[in-house]
DNA sequence: TTCGTACAATTTGAGCCCGAACGACTGGAC
DNA sequence: GTCCAGTCGTTCGGGCTCAAATTGTACGAA
């Protein structure tokens, strides 16, 4: 785990090392703290309920979507796990080698790809959901029901600022330019 | 970005496919804000302060660890970033390609390795970290600076408890049983 | 000295991650 | 009927991720 050496003392640290340039220091401590939590909860997660059945958080989250909505397009599969096309492609596959998914040609449009759970799937949703949400609850359980929707509120904020403002906002970074390149990726083929 | 559909409807959603047995609702809206908001603030991090220079999140949080502590062990920059051993390897071996990182033997205990910034690390941290912080604020736009108080602090609250906690309950919950095996990893030689 | 225990970083294997390139397909214009 | 612009899922390349196995160093006991 991480964290023996405080935020609020790096924070000096950096601060130090500015010389003079301001920090936004509560901004800073927050966005840090977001990332902390994220990873300790997936890890405690993958460590108790996830590990007997070998599967990570991300396919136990594609698992969910599939469970909750029902059979589903791709795409939106992925827009709800909030996780790329791409990596869909490769967590399905996964999924389907452990026969919980099913995928499916849709019957009109030749271009879409349906999934929906096995029955096996749906066994395993109905039994491990309950102990993964008693779990939510162990890792939040420093926090009164009120603490939890007010902590909620404020993460759903961040969640908005960057959907509504964040194109517009690496628009405007990047000053018109196109923006670089990235090293990995697939290239041409000529 | 994830979410076009409410965790509140989705939330009614499980609820019903499990009908009856109850949902700690707060505590699940919770944890997969905390989920969305970290991949939503890294996503909008890489690809604007970071894309031009290819760093991902990771290799920035590295940087960043031995900028502000210094020269470090290797174990205690992986404890730092909050990512494993074996991790940091890759990473630093990335960083150390890209000119921005040093390595070095430590000079009484041959089983530690030091990292450091090269000149050109240093550099490109002073030039970089007020953009991240700059975006850091921008992504807590939506939020006062008491509310992003009290959003860390409530981030903190479950840091701590996984913490504090967490292994004794994954004992509990595994029962005395050791921990099923992983697909993944190394498997012996023989 | 030689052994054994402890602890360090690295390697390994399976898998996740993104975004760009790609091929299959759609649906409208002509 | 034949373009053609748009959309879909898949492939690909470089990189991150973990935990277990491995290699190497340290250090005290026999």
């Amino acid at each position: 785990m991480p964290g023996h050496r405080s935020i609020t003392e790096a924070e000096k640290l950096a601060a130090a090392k500015l010389g003079g340039i301001p920090i936004r220091r509560e901004q800073m401590a927050a966005v840090a703290n977001i990332y902390r939590a994220a990873s300790a909860v997936r890890q405690h997660l993958e460590n108790s309920v996830l590990r007997g059945s070998d599967l990570t958080w991300t396919a136990f989250v594609v698992l969910w979507v599939v469970w909750v909505w029902g059979e589903s397009e791709t795409r939106h599969v992925a827009e709800e796990a909030g996780i790329s096309k791409g990596t869909l492609t490769g967590v399905a596959r996964t999924l389907e080698s452990r026969g919980l998914l099913r995928r499916a040609d849709h019957p009109s449009d030749g271009r879409l790809v349906l999934l929906s759970l096995t029955d096996e799937g749906e066994e395993f949703m109905r039994r491990v959901f309950p102990a993964f949400n008693e779990e939510e609850a162990f890792v939040t359980a420093g926090l009164s029901d009120t603490e939890c929707r007010s902590l909620a509120e404020g993460l759903r904020s961040v969640v908005l600022q960057v959907e509504e403002h964040g194109e517009e906002r690496r628009q405007a970074l990047l000053g018109g330019a196109e923006p670089a390149p990235r090293r990995s990726g697939r290239r041409p083929r000529a």
